[in-house]
RNA sequence: GGGGCGUUAGCUCAGAGGUAGAGCAUUCGGCUUUUAACCGACUGGUCGUAGGUUCGAUCCCUACACGCCCCA
């Protein structure tokens, strides 16, 4: 650090930095020998019924550590508060309790420091659990001060490229990331249970497929070719299924070339998996069975409030085709032409939603879907019968080729989850394929291409299975009440921060 | 891509065309049970960046950067 760089920085950092070097003088500024015998929580929870007069009977030493959040210095004593990964311990130092010269040591010491102390339990006569320190030491030295404690760190743009002062000093932001641990650990669990095999499959991809979308584009140099990061997993699952692994599934990245809104990430983060010898109907009903223990068991409730709107997720959730939502939220439209393409057309110009000639009667009920039923879906709620045309690699209803045995399920207006049972006939899928090649060639940039090698393992047999897909961060927006999926990444996706 | 809002001290925020403000934090002093501790004193700024209008711009105008929200 040259004496230039020390004057441009605050001086708040240069007044740390000045008893950091102080500290250099002395043994050791960084040590890495303490140990610590309990947490925070383990201590009020452990001593939740011990009043002062018993605690100081039992005389239980203590060694904790952790960051100094508050620091309250009257004169010969001073109250600090330890914050650890599982919350807040108080301790209380006493001059004439502690070595020779270390509480006028002490009392140069910054909040955001890391703090160790040593002593016997005690509780205020607020009643506040605290350790009497016999020690204490500077764990290691903070630089950088932290931000004001009542206010705390309110500005999103640094909570999110300082996601690590964001966890320091918002509990809130903490708990978010602990629900989003916990429902990816109950889902494994729950999968576990059911002897499903957890798989890793590549996010490189040669031809990128398993979804419409849009993907990211990168190049291996060694072999001189360009790559892409995956969309989905999908096609790499079903052929695990063609390898004998009836279960199996995998939680992890997906990359997508899109916006970036309160709702898309380019990478986000989805639970795939598929089931042999099951359809569209049997994972409906695992999604019901995993959400309603999931709420219940995570948060306590299966009530989960949403941006002052109650959500049950221990109901019965309702199930409706894609003609029905339409027919629903659309009553004056013409019932007996819903598959009429010119008709169909006709009310979306009507609805403002551009129409281009290679839509078919089946896209064009989505985008009425999408633009009028969508938003409205607010209890959770599973929408059938997708047609085909925007399904390629669902299995057609039997009664109803027009149709396929597809689902998605929907809380608050948002899509969670896409499933369907999947479409084993390789011939079938060929078809489908050459019928995106044609999309893509007609200038559709987020058409499949034509994936030869699936269509190889499809025709060694691939049992009747079904396949779910499940959005993981747009359901721990739900569980944690977060109006942006950036609250619920722990870095995401900015635009380079400018260092000057 | 379009529209709206925002960017002022380390943090949270006021502010007005004429020398830049508060609280907390920092620094110094006092205080042996505090709870946003308290009392006293001090310190702290390229007002996002670059142009323009003006005698004078942090304020008005334009562009740009970054962020937030809405729309596509």
């Amino acid at each position: 650090m040259t004496e230039e760089n020390t004057q441009d920085e605050s001086k708040l950092i240069a007044e740390r930095r000045r008893k950091l070097d102080e500290l250099r003088e002395g043994s050791s500024a960084y040590p890495n020998d303490f140990r610590r015998n309990a947490t925070a929580d383990e201590l009020h929870k452990t001593f939740h019924g011990h009043d002062d007069e018993t605690l100081r009977e039992e005389n239980i030493e203590v060694a904790v550590v952790g960051r100094m959040m508050v620091k309250r210095v009257m004169g010969k004593a001073s109250f600090i508060k330890l914050q650890d990964r599982s919350g807040q311990i108080q301790i209380r130092l006493e001059r004439d309790r502690l070595p020779e010269g270390d509480y006028q040591t002490f009392k140069k010491w910054d909040v955001g420091d890391i703090v160790s102390a040593k002593g016997a339990l005690f509780r205020t006569k607020t009643g506040e659990l605290t350790v009497m320190a016999d020690e204490v030491r500077l764990i290691t030295k903070s630089l950088r001060p932290l931000p004001e404690k009542f206010h705390g760190l309110a500005d999103q743009e640094t909570r999110y490229r300082q996601r690590y002062v964001d966890l320091i000093m918002n509990e809130g932001s903490a708990r978010v990331f602990r629900i989003r641990s916990a429902v990816v650990a109950y889902i494994r669990a729950f999968l576990d249970a059911q002897d499903y095999l957890e798989v890793e499959t590549p996010m490189m991809q040669t031809t990128p497929g398993g979804a419409i979308a849009r993907p990211f584009t990168t190049h291996h140099n060694a072999l001189d070719m360009s790559l892409f990061l995956r969309i989905a997993p999908e096609l790499n699952l079903k052929r695990l299924v063609v390898g004998g692994f009836e279960r199996v599934y995998e939680i992890n990245r997906n990359f997508r070339n899109e916006g970036v809104s309160t709702q898309h990430n380019p990478e986000f983060t989805m639970l795939e998996l598929y089931r042999a010898y099951a359809d569209y109907e049997d994972l409906m009903d695992m999604v019901e069975a995993l959400l309603h223990g999931m709420a219940d068991s995570i948060l306590g409730s299966n009530i989960v409030s949403y941006q002052g709107e109650e959500f049950d997720f221990g109901s019965t959730y309702a199930r409706m085709t894609v003609e029905e939502v339409i027919r629903h939220f659309n009553p004056d439209i013409d019932a007996s032409r819903l598959r009429d393409r010119e008709y169909l057309a006709g009310v979306c110009e009507q609805l403002g939603v551009p129409v281009k000639d290679s839509y078919g009667a089946g896209k064009l009920q989505i985008e009425i879907f999408e633009k009028t039923g969508e938003s409205k879906l607010r209890q959770p709620t599973f929408v059938t019968q997708y047609p085909t045309e925007v399904s390629p690699l669902s299995r057609c209803n039997d009664d109803d080729p027009f149709l396929t045995d597809r689902f998605e399920f929907f809380i608050a207006g948002r899509e969670i989850a896409n499933g369907f049972s999947e479409l084993n006939d390789p011939e079938e899928q060929a078809e489908r394929f050459r019928a995106q090649v044609a999309n893509r060639d007609a200038g559709d940039d987020e058409a499949m291409g034509f994936d030869h090698d699936y269509i190889r393992a499809l025709e060694y047999g691939m049992p009747p299975t079904a396949g779910i897909g499940v959005g993981i961060d747009r359901l721990v927006m739900l569980l944690t009440d977060s109006p942006s999926i950036r609250d619920v990444l722990l870095f995401p996706h900015m635009r380079p921060e400018v260092f000057d």
